[in-house]
DNA sequence: GACCAATTAGGACAATCGTCCTATTTATGA
DNA sequence: TCATAAATAGGACGATTGTCCTAATTGGTC
């Protein structure tokens, strides 16, 4: 029971580092020191440190399917679902502008690095694009709705990268009401065709 | 003269090696084996790796601001100006696909570490940010004209962030023809406005 | 041919990396 | 209470890192 406490406190600490200072710019000691335990300790919980990055990525898939969840539970309207996923780069304004959008940075940098999990880290990515596609599929753009899932994921990815080089909060907040505005021509331009 | 040749190797493989490996994970063995030289004569040329790394940034703003020079030749025409900057993501999408956008994943990745010279790889962004706002002033919309540019600017990263991640080519060929299309709106909309 | 500066190679250095082994301590349950 | 397992600490290991020093080589100039 405490040993899955403390994995789990140093998967924690390790998805935190990993985001923010980068998965190859965390080392052991890092993530040791931040949970209390000597780097000795640490191989008893992880052998390798592609174990922890797997451990990280697994807990992250499971945080985001969590959250995809909830949001398929807060409205019957996909509309208002699209703007919930559209709106995690205001909610979560301040850490991206410090490190990015956590999914798009770990796989372009397990990407360059070639690493054995960067497929893994990619279902992220997908988690969201398919979860979106559904969502423009009731909204009633059948044919249309990869793209628009395509669509949106791409400009959220552009916003993130842009709001950590710029920091200009008014650029995202504008882009946001932008999109929106998108989504709702969208929607119409569906309703229409039915 | 030799001198300045070796430099200029040195200075272009390390080019390369930042962009297709990232800066952290390239070291000095990695780029002194690139132009064959002992990585003891490596010192006689850059002391330190912060000094290759300014010495790319600089090589990569100079050969972006001749790029953007001829861009500025090839037409009177700003939308069609705006055009070249649009399809970069396909002249290049070969080496976006393998390793994402070289201005926007230094930027990350020089943010993540907090290196003293983000800033100065902030500037890249900014080159083209600066250019392309000078381009829709030149279409007629003034005020628009930054918020136009770093609209375009974040578009560019965000399907360069998902052709790396999906390696759809047809994704982005539907991109670009969206976002000209989006082009020709806004110059008609600046037209109609005067 | 001799001299001087530019250029190069080889290796030392302290630090850090991921990994691993081995005691020791702590907690659990019969 | 005692045996057993879980958990922890400390340190060793080989490799690699950025940095730096020194000696040898090269090339051009008088």
């Amino acid at each position: 029971m405490r040993a899955a406490s403390k994995r789990q406190q140093i998967v924690d600490a390790a998805d935190e580092l990993f985001y923010s200072r980068g998965f190859s710019q965390t080392s052991f000691a890092d993530i040791a020191a931040a949970v209390n335990i000597s780097r000795g300790n640490f191989y008893y919980h992880f052998r390798t440190k592609d174990e922890i990055l797997d451990a990280v990525i697994d807990k992250r898939l499971a945080d985001r399917e969590n959250l995809l969840g909830k949001w398929d539970e807060t409205s019957d309207d996909p509309i208002k679902r699209i703007e919930c996923f559209i709106k995690i780069v205001i909610v979560n304004q301040a850490k991206i502008m410090a490190y990015g959008c956590p999914v798009g940075t770990l796989t372009t940098e397990l990407t360059k690095l070639d690493h054995a999990s960067k497929d893994k880290a990619n279902e992220i990515m997908a988690l969201f694009r398919d979860w979106l596609t559904r969502q423009f599929e009731e909204l009633g753009c059948e044919s249309e709705a990869p793209r628009h899932a395509l669509h949106v994921l791409s400009w959220s990815q552009g916003v993130a990268t842009l709001a950590q080089a710029f920091k200009n909060e008014e650029f995202v907040k504008r882009e946001v009401d932008q999109i929106v505005q998108w989504l709702v021509d969208v929607a119409n331009a569906g309703a229409t065709n039915h």
